[in-house]
DNA sequence: CCAGTAACAGGAACGTGTTCTAGTATCCCA
DNA sequence: TGGGATACTAGAACACGTTCCTGTTACTGG
C-alpha cells in the first residue's frame, strides 16, 4: 500500500497488461492446486516473473489479487451464461438454472473457489471496488434470469441480492465443513422457492 | 494444533475455567478496541497472564478465539432477548424486533462485531464446532420470533438459516465498506418482508 | 539524443500467527 | 505421600504477508 497503483487499467503499456495477465494466471493456477494458503506472494511474483515489489505494486494485498481473480472469472462465467437468455417458464426456474450452473463452476474447482470466496469475505474497505465488481457481476446474471422476457420487474435487484447473499454464505458454510457440497444446492434452491414463489 | 484440547469444558479445575474466562475477557477487550487485527496472540497471552503456549492449548488458533469469544457474546444475547416472547402478531414483526435488537446490539461495537465476524467467515473446518455452536444461538433466537405462539411451521428452521445468511453477508458488506450501517437493517428488513410474506 | 522520472528487479527486513523446546509447577492415583 | 503424567511458563524459532532499500531499466519531454 506504499507505492501508488498503475493510473489507469485502460492506459497501460503492452508489457504491463501481459504482466497484469501472468500474475493474475499465476495466482489461478496456484488457488487451485492449493486454495488459499498456497497463494504465497513470493512464489506468484516467481511464477509470474515480477519482483515482489512489482506485484505490490499491481496488487496491493493477497485479498486484492484473489478478489480482482475472482472478478475475471465471474467475467467470464458471466459471458458464458448471458449468450442466452437462461431457459424456464417462471422465475424460479431461470433463477435455479443460473445459479446451480454458477454453482457447479464453483464446485468443480473447489480449491480455487476457497481461494476467491476467502478472499471476497476477508475485504476490508480498501478492497471496495474489486468486491463490487464480483458482485454486480453476479447481480447482473441473476437479475437477467428474474427479468426474463418480462422486463423490469419490482424488487428484481434486491431480491438478487438477497440471493446472492444465501449463494455466498452456503458455499462458506461448504468450504467450512459445516455442510456437503449436495446441501449448497438444495439450500440455494430452497431459498429461491421461498424467495421468489412464483411458481 | 499440535497439543489435545483440554478433554471437556465441564471436567475443567477451577484455575482452568477462570484462565478460560480470563483469556475470553482480554479478548472481547483488545477486539473492542482495536478490531481483528488489534487482537493479537502474544497480547492476549499477556494480558490474561498465561503463556503463548497455553493460551494456543485453550484456543488452536486465533480464529478458534475469536469464534468462541463471539458464541459467548451470543450466548449472553440470546439469555436477554430469550427472556420472553418477542412482541408483535406476525411472524414478520417478531422476528424484526429480534434482528433489529441483534443488529443495534453488535453496531454498538463496530470493532469487536467485525473482529467476531471476520472470524466467522475466515473459519474453516476445525472451526466448525465453535461456527455451530454461534449459528444455533442465532437460530434459536429467529425460530422462536418466527414460531411465536404459534408453534412449530413448516420450513421455520429453514427461513431463520435463510434469514441468518442475509444477517451475516449484510454485516460483511458493512464492515467491507460497502454499505452504510443504517443500510444493513433496511435491507435485512427487506429480506424478512420478502421471506415471511405474510402481514 | 539526453536528462529526469517512473517502473522494475532483487533481496533484506519487519510483524504477527503459529510451532517447538526446556525447564518448572500442579494434579492424580497407587 | 511419593512419583509419574499432565499442564504451564518463558522464550526462541519459523513462515508468510508486507514494507523498504538499492541499483537498474524503460519511458517521456525538451
Amino acid at each position: 500500500m506504499t507505492t501508488t497503483a498503475p493510473a489507469q487499467v485502460d492506459s497501460e503499456t503492452a508489457a504491463q497488461r501481459a504482466r497484469r495477465t501472468r500474475i493474475i494466471a499465476a495466482t489461478l493456477s496456484l488457488a487451485s492446486r492449493g486454495g488459499y494458503e498456497a497463494v504465497q506472494m513470493r512464489e506468484v511474483a516467481e511464477r509470474s516473473e515480477v519482483a515482489l515489489g512489482t506485484l505490490y505494486r499491481y496488487f496491493p494485498s493477497k485479498v486484492h489479487l484473489l478478489v480482482s481473480a475472482m472478478a475475471s472469472e465471474v467475467d467470464q462465467l458471466s459471458q458464458r451464461l448471458q449468450k442466452r437468455q437462461p431457459p424456464g417458464k417462471t422465475r424460479a426456474e431461470r433463477v435455479s438454472f443460473v445459479l446451480e450452473r454458477s454453482t457447479r463452476s464453483l464446485q468443480r474447482d473447489p480449491l480455487l473457489t476457497e481461494a476467491m470466496v476467502r478472499a471476497m469475505m476477508a475485504a476490508d474497505v480498501t478492497v471496495a471496488q474489486e468486491v463490487n465488481a464480483v458482485r454486480q457481476g453476479m447481480s447482473d446474471l441473476i437479475v437477467q434470469a428474474i427479468r426474463g422476457d418480462d422486463g423490469v420487474q419490482e424488487h428484481d435487484v434486491e431480491l438478487a441480492a438477497i440471493l446472492q447473499d444465501v449463494w455466498f454464505a452456503r458455499q462458506i458454510a461448504w468450504l467450512g465443513g459445516r455442510i456437503e457440497a449436495a446441501d449448497v444446492w438444495r439450500d440455494i434452491h430452497l431459498a429461491i422457492g421461498l424467495v421468489l414463489a412464483d411458481g
